[in-house]
DNA sequence: CCTAAATCTACACCCAACGTCAGGTTTAGA
DNA sequence: TCTAAACCTGACGTTGGGTGTAGATTTAGG
C-alpha cells in the first residue's frame, strides 16, 4: 500500500506520517527504486497504536521510547529491566490519570444534576 | 497577595499568570494606582483547576470555557442550556477517555507480567 | 528619603506537531 | 506513448502554550 491509502485509511495526513518517519515511530517496508514508500498492514497498526498513546497524553518523543514494545518479538526486546521501568512508570501515570479522570466525572455529574435542576425551576415560573 | 506570591503558590511562572489573564482565565481582585495585580485565594484555586484540567487534556480555550462553573454562583450562570450541553459534552469525552485509559492499562499489566517472566527467564540460565 | 526588589508592558523568541507551497519525479492506465 | 494522478523533498508558515528580555515604574523597608 502507498502513503495516500495509508493515510486515508489511518485518519493522518501524509505529511504526518512523513513527519513521524523523521522521529522513528513509523517506517516504509520498502522503499525501491524511485523512492516511493510501500507500507504492509503494521505500519496502519502502529499509525493506530500511535493515535490511541496520543490520546491518552503522551507526547511522540515519549510514544517513540516505548512503540516498539508493542511489534517487537518480547523475548528479543534489549534492556528489559528498562523496559519494565518504562513500563511500571507508564502505569502508574495511568491509575492517577484515571483517579484524577473519576472525581472530574463525578464533579461533571453532579454539575449536570444541578443544572438540571436550575433549568426545571426556570421553565416553572 | 502579588503576582510572586501566587506563582510561586501556583507553582506557575508570573509570565503564565499573564498569558492566562489575557486568554480570561484568571484576573486579579484588584489593580490599585499604578497598575501592580493583586490577588486573593480564589486565584489560586483557580489556578490549581485549571491545572487540573489541562492534565485530563483540556485545551485553554476549552477551559476558558467551563472554569467559571466552578466559581460562579450556579443561579447566576447564564445560558444554562448551553452549560449543560458543555458539560455533556465533557462527561462523554471523560467516559470514552476512561474506556481507554482502563485498556491501555491492561495492557500495561500484562506486558509487565511478561516482562517479569522473561526477567526471571534470563536470569535463571 | 532612598534604594533594592518586585512588578509593569511590549515584543521577540521557543518547541511540538503539524500544514502549505513550490518545483520536480514517478507511475498507472487509457 | 503519454498524461493525469500520486508521490518526492525542502523550505517556510501556523497554532498552542508558553518563556526571555528590555526598559520603565512602583513599592516596601531600613
Amino acid at each position: 500500500m502507498q502513503i495516500g491509502e495509508l493515510s486515508e485509511r489511518a485518519g493522518v495526513s501524509h505529511r504526518t506520517i512523513h513527519y513521524y518517519e523523521r522521529l522513528g515511530l513509523v517506517e516504509p517496508a520498502e522503499r525501491e527504486g524511485a523512492g516511493y514508500r510501500y507500507y504492509d498492514e503494521t505500519a496502519l497498526k502502529r499509525l493506530e497504536k500511535i493515535a490511541a498513546l496520543k490520546r491518552l497524553g503522551l507526547s511522540l518523543d515519549e510514544i517513540a521510547a516505548v512503540i516498539d514494545l508493542y511489534f517487537e518479538d518480547a523475548s528479543g526486546i534489549r534492556g528489559k529491566e528498562r523496559v519494565l521501568e518504562i513500563l511500571q512508570a507508564q502505569l502508574d501515570k495511568a491509575n492517577a490519570q484515571l483517579d484524577e479522570l473519576s472525581a472530574f466525572k463525578r464533579d461533571l455529574e453532579n454539575n449536570i444534576a444541578r443544572m438540571h435542576g436550575l433549568i426545571a425551576q426556570a421553565r416553572q415560573k
